[in-house]
DNA sequence: CCATTTCTTGCGACTGTGTCGCAAGTGGAT
DNA sequence: ATCCACTTGCGACACAGTCGCAAGAAATGG
């Protein structure tokens, strides 16, 4: 939660031309309660700067990409091929999606940190994005899973999933 | 590389009705030497199965996917928005892609198997898929970069990325 | 070996994400 | 206020993935 400096004000320090629909579309990151899509961050950004063009919406984001700004997700891609975004100031971490609920789960532990610096080392690979997604079942779905494991396991083909 | 038993023998142990273009395609995921998206695996599959129709295609790798019989990549979307398939038999491991040259690597490591108990552990997560994906610069790329490092690094916009 | 049942396939049409070229518009510096 | 490079909107496009439906093919069992 705690951003370093506002995403603007990292803009303009690295001296990319700050327009009205840039303005808008960062403001609808930073204030995201929950991952957005591109269509998502299109519609928020119109409430503000009515005239927003799609095409800028996916220009806007690959540029946050590549300024290192924004991080980009898959959320096991449980409804669509979409791709969200989030602001890469909160501390790192990694997603859990259920696949019962839908519910995404933020993650952290110091052994993802270990994990990317034996990645590093081992492999000499200079990591600049690690993207840990993990699909499965919640807590409350799991435990609701196993209540609901009385009839035939068998054959059971209705697994769900991506 | 040492497969259980062959995908096919799994299916029918669960039941599964077995077609010709099932099999094709399964032999086409079972023999490839790197990962296929959805547009390649039909190519492949339609050298044995010529009529082979795009939606079965995709009917069947959400079989295969349900089954756990193979898993789903995103490769960090390296190269447009397409999905990776590969057998789920070698050892569980992880991605590394270089964004310079395009390279995929994998890497086996302990930690990765002790992060994801700590995960099902710590937040009570019944996993059934756990990606981790990284990018970055190979160890060649990394060193070519540095090499090349002599030019004015400031506005330097044109970073490598998603 | 044929009939029956149930599941699977091909086809065609469709949705939705993401991309691009270009002419008009605008930010920011002077 | 001027100017220029950069950005935007627009329209058209490429392409991944989905769906309903009628025809076709596995498996089962007589
Ligand atoms: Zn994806
Ligand atoms: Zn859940
Ligand atoms: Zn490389
Ligand atoms: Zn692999």
């Amino acid at each position: 939660m705690l951003e370093r400096r506002s995403l603007i004000e990292e803009l303009n320090a690295k001296g990319v031309r700050l327009t009205a629909q840039r303005r808008a579309l960062i403001e609808v990151i930073q204030e995201a309660k929950e991952h957005l899509d591109a269509a998502s961050l299109l519609a928020l950004a119109r409430q503000r700067e009515p005239g927003i063009d799609r095409a800028t919406v996916y220009r806007t984001i690959e540029l946050l990409k590549k300024l290192r700004l924004i991080d980009e997700l898959d959320l096991m891609h449980l409804e669509g091929e979409k791709h969200y975004y989030e602001v890469k100031t909160r501390r790192e971490h990694l997603h859990l999606a259920c696949f019962r609920c839908g519910r995404i789960e933020e993650f952290s532990t110091a052994l993802f940190e270990q994990l990317k610096d034996e990645i590093a080392r081992q492999a000499g690979f200079a990591i600049r994005i690690a993207r840990l997604e993990v699909g499965g079942n919640c807590r409350a779905c799991a435990a609701a899973e196993e209540a609901g494991a009385n009839r035939k396991p068998e054959k059971a083909l209705a697994v769900a999933g991506h």
